[in-house]
DNA sequence: CAAATCATTATCAATCTGATATATATCAGC
DNA sequence: GCTGATATATATCAGATTGATAATGATTTG
């Protein structure tokens, strides 16, 4: 499932714009899918090209023209294909982790502030999910619910963990071993 | 931090090959930061022409020759450079948080699948990372516990959460509602 | 009133993914 | 002894994605 198959499935839930498109992929897909404009736009183009979905354009004072996009019946044909039929994948990419990972080269104050963002950004996700969750009424879908929850509970176990586990990345001997290998690399 | 810098930072513990990188990458990596042939080797081509690293040919029987790199006192540096002085990211890509969000549209039994091989793979993960583990000895870096450590919690909590909250996807009204969009989607 | 943000479009170079190709060696099982 | 899978090792390529950048006028904020 790509960011085309993402936007369709969006369109079968309403009428949209990229832009809108954009706002809900910041609001609700944030934590596990994020996309920016520069997939959203040529996934439209595309998506319109095959007929899945159809493009009117909204003129408006001062404003470009809002392009709005519906999706077609052979679009929910091919959306709901998609989700019956796809493997769907599940990855993380982290830079934390891998910087994290050669902690015996981070001083340690830098390690400290590497630690303290990551839990401040993970507290953040999870203000973020609960707020909109607030604002959700009892036709919400179980779907939405479902990802939503995990998201915070991932993020609070994150949390936990890093909190927990950051005294193992500091040890007595580390001071050391930074600047002989500083040394070898001659800085 | 790319692919680039992480192969620098892997042979900043050692010289290895493309292959080799690969194992590493397969091994620790893959539960953080997966990386692919097509990644790994144009990045070794670029390390070498930039001065980062230095190659030399391995002849072999009957095999390629092998390309062994070595990082320069240069590419230690830029390391170091890219460790101190890089905001490191983190994001999932959930192409089956995707699927679940839509799960009004997945009949009962796609469900179940979806939500059970999610299941394995969890296990799976958290059973080979402490495959790895158990070949660690004494002298393993305090790093790659962590970021060990963090994967195994993370595949937990997902996949207790997932057990604890499948009953909320799965109620009786779902039925009604998946026939009246199939329909209309005039499949 | 200046500065920032909102609303809306769009593009582009660099990077990454996933599949594919090539060639030989070994090893398990029939 | 053959067959098929797996391991060793290289590499490329089309398509997808990222993150930055650009334009332009309205409205909100300080």
């Amino acid at each position: 499932m790509d960011v085309k198959t993402l936007c369709l499935g969006l369109l079968s839930l309403g009428d949209a714009c990229g832009y809108d498109l954009k706002k809900t992929f910041e609001s609700s897909f944030k934590h596990f899918f994020p996309a920016g404009y520069g997939s959203i736009y040529p996934a439209l183009a595309d998506l319109a090209n095959a007929g899945l979905v159809e493009c009117t354009k909204v003129p408006q004072a001062g404003k470009p023209d809002r392009k709005v996009y519906r999706i077609t019946d052979s679009g929910r044909r091919v959306f709901l294909d998609a989700l019956n039929h796809t493997e769907p994948q599940h990855k993380l990419r982290s830079e934390f982790l891998a910087t994290i990972y050669f902690a015996d080269l981070l001083d340690t104050e830098r390690l400290g502030v590497l630690l303290d963002d990551r839990l401040q950004k993970l507290r953040d996700t999870v203000a973020q999910i609960e707020h909109i969750e607030q604002e959700w009424g009892p036709e919400t879908p179980a779907g939405a619910r479902f990802v939503a929850g995990f998201g915070a509970e991932m993020a609070k176990a994150a949390a936990e963990y890093v909190e927990t586990n950051r005294h193992l990345l500091t040890n007595a001997s580390n001071g050391e071993r930074i600047s002989e290998i500083k040394a070898a690399a001659g800085g």
